[in-house]
DNA sequence: GTCTATACGAAGATAGAC
DNA sequence: GTCTATCTTCGTATAGAC
């Protein structure tokens, strides 16, 4: 269903770009709502609240993504023997990756967004998030471990944790530096030395 | 110099704490001076600003840490041979847990504290932070890069990154779960499964 | 149903009295 | 040094135009 109302996806579109700018807290409704052309009053009315705002946003930032690491986890199991480390973590963080591209021209603003949220350390944001991706996420852990059957249980899913908040840290740019293009290598560059960095984590010895 | 105004030290105890619990940004000057016993005003007078309060509660969180880790780190170059990458990352990741020892009975604020700042994304929160610590950090990412000569230097840098973010993850709670009290293991624990992962990822091929 | 105009209480910052 | 008063701006709530 596209959006019944061209205000509610311009406010989107504006929060989307400023919540990635300036973090959460720091943008102001009015902000957002001025960007979009529209009244501080109307994403009250079309999200409840601001927090309702961002839920909305994260919602279509992760909507796609979530779609297809199912569908590469189901293409995985698919093949007959159960995938390995490597290829968990290739597919994770590969399409986590991808959300540049799947967002067409919105596709930057769309990841430095989501590495901002998941980076978030208040528990309200972390838990809006985390409703949006939870099913999937326990997939893929569980895949996890199944393909890691030496490792504890609990150190798969600090391992797993590990994944999480370094593909943010990489999508939001902390991990290229203070400024978003001081970086020397590209972006793909970037983002198989988080795969190799990964999966290599992933198979160190148990603790 | 012990602290001049005893107005002051109960307001860089106050904003630690709060700063740490609800973040910078949701932490209001009002909730900081009234759990501190003192007037609004008093942080603009002592601070100059919030955020000169924010950049005092990071001096004084960390100056004992980057004091110890240069400490350390002379050690390990004084010993005649160049130390290796699980020294580093030992002495490194151990010296930033060891926050919560190192600060008596607001050890475990201060860890909370430093965790949250360090993962804030605002740019003008991360160069507070890194201010307090880059002489010491320079030196780290020099001897990493020693100890790892097969790899590109900004492959080092980017690990050295990864490391950084894992560390502030790790303080702040988001490593073992969204309640702060959820983890089955103790705290020593996963800073061991830490150093496990990190030094494994660093001695990861090179991409 | 969508949206705007506007008002309310609370927050951060500043100036000046004491 | 410390506090009071005040200014601007924030998120939210209400009322009503279309």
């Amino acid at each position: 269903m596209p959006d019944a109302s061209p205000t509610k996806s311009r406010i989107l579109d504006a929060a989307e770009e400023l919540f990635g700018d300036h973090g959460y807290a720091a943008t102001t409704l009015r902000a957002v709502t001025e960007a979009a052309g529209a009244n501080v009053a109307a994403v009250n009315y079309h999200f409840g609240s601001k927090e309702g705002l961002l839920r909305a946003v994260v919602r279509r930032a992760m909507e796609s993504v979530n779609a297809e690491r199912e569908r590469r986890l189901d293409e995985l199991t698919a093949a007959g023997t159960p995938p390995g480390v490597g290829d968990l973590v290739r597919t994770f963080v590969g399409t986590g990756a991808s959300l540049v591209r799947r967002h067409g021209p919105r596709g930057p603003r769309v990841a430095r967004f989501v590495g901002r949220v998941v980076c978030e350390p208040d528990p309200r944001i972390r838990r809006i998030f985390a409703d949006e991706v939870s099913p999937v996420e326990g997939r893929y852990r569980t895949a996890l471990a199944a393909a890691l059957p030496e490792l504890p249980a609990d150190e798969v899913t600090f391992r797993y944790r590990a994944m999480i908040g370094l593909l943010a840290l990489h999508q939001s740019g902390t991990l290229t530096g203070l400024s978003p293009d001081t970086s020397p290598t590209g972006p793909e560059t970037d983002t198989e030395r988080l795969i190799t960095l990964l999966t290599t984590a992933f198979t160190a010895p148990r603790t």
